[in-house]
DNA sequence: ATCCCTGCAAACTATTTGCACGGGA
DNA sequence: TCCCGTGCAAATAGTTTGCAGGGAT
C-alpha cells in the first residue's frame, strides 16, 4: 500500500520486481545485504534478475522507502526506512545489528543546531562492540 | 617516530612504503581515499605498488595507526587514528568531511553503559547535510 | 500506443591474493 | 642468514550499465 502510493506519486510503475524487494524487506527487521535479498526474492521468484533487485534498491532509497547502510567492512546492507533517528549496534563477533534509540542522538542533534557550520540531514551513529549472546558464549 | 615504535613493538620492520604511506596520512588532517593516497606516494616514490599501499594501510588499521572509515557510498578513506571519539560531518554536496567533538557523543557512551544487552567498543557518528560553505554558495 | 522497466551479459571499480625475489633485522 | 614484505599480475566481489524486447498505464 505504502509502495503502492509512493511509486505512483513518483511516477513510477508498480511492477512484479518492486513487489517482490518490497515484500522481502518488509519479512524482516533484520539488516539484509544485497545477495540475501537476491536470495529472498529468487525464492519468490527466480526470474527475477539480480539487476532489477539493485535498480530496486537504488529507487527505494532515493524515494527514501528503504536505508543503505555500509556498517562493515563488506556489502552494504538494507532495511525498511524507520522514521526516527536510529543507533546500530553491530557486533563484531557475530555481525548482527540491532537498533536503539536513545536521546542522545537527540541531544546531539541540538548541538549541532547552535553552530551554524553545518547543517545536519541525517544521523547515523553505529557502535561497535559485543553483543549479549556473544559475551555470554565467550564465557563458557 | 610513533611509526617506528609501533611497528618495533609488534614485530614488523619498518620499510620504505610504510615510511612513505605514513608520510602521506601525516601530511594532511583531511580523508584520504585509497587512490589518493596511492597517488601522493607515487609522487614521492613512483616505484611503491598499489597493493602494498592497500597492505600497508590493512597493518596501519590493526595496529590503531589509521582508521578506516565508510563515509559515502563510494570507497573507503582512511585518516591518521584520532584518539577521542570523533563525530564525521560529510556534506553532501561537496563531499567534504570535518570533525567535531561533542559531549553528545559520551552522552551516549553512559546509556549505553547502563544498559547490559551491549558492550560498546568504538562509536562511529556520521551526520550528513550541508556545510557553510556550499550553503553560502546555493544562496547566490 | 507509449515508453518505463526488465532480463541478460558484459563492463567496471575497489580491493585482495599467489608467487618468487630482494631487502631489513 | 632468515623470512617478512614487496612488486607484479591475475583474480575476486560487489555493483553498474547498454541494449532490445515486454509489460504497466
Amino acid at each position: 500500500m505504502l509502495l503502492d502510493s509512493t511509486l505512483r506519486a513518483s511516477d513510477h510503475r508498480m511492477t512484479r520486481p518492486r513487489r517482490v524487494v518490497w515484500d522481502v524487506l518488509n519479512s524482516t527487521s533484520r539488516h539484509l545485504s544485497a545477495a540475501e535479498i537476491v536470495a529472498a526474492v529468487h525464492e519468490l521468484d527466480p526470474g527475477i534478475n539480480t539487476s532489477s533487485v539493485y535498480r530496486t534498491l537504488g529507487l527505494f532509497a532515493s524515494l527514501d522507502l528503504v536505508r543503505e547502510s555500509r556498517l562493515t567492512d563488506d556489502a552494504s546492507t538494507w532495511e525498511v526506512a524507520h522514521p526516527d533517528d536510529v543507533i546500530h549496534l553491530v557486533c563484531s563477533l557475530c555481525g548482527g545489528t540491532s537498533h536503539l534509540s536513545t536521546h542522545a542522538v537527540d541531544a546531539l542533534r541540538s548541538e549541532l543546531g547552535t553552530g551554524s557550520d553545518f547543517h545536519a540531514a541525517g544521523i547515523d551513529v553505529r557502535v561497535t562492540g559485543t553483543c549479549a549472546s556473544c559475551a555470554a558464549r565467550l564465557h563458557d
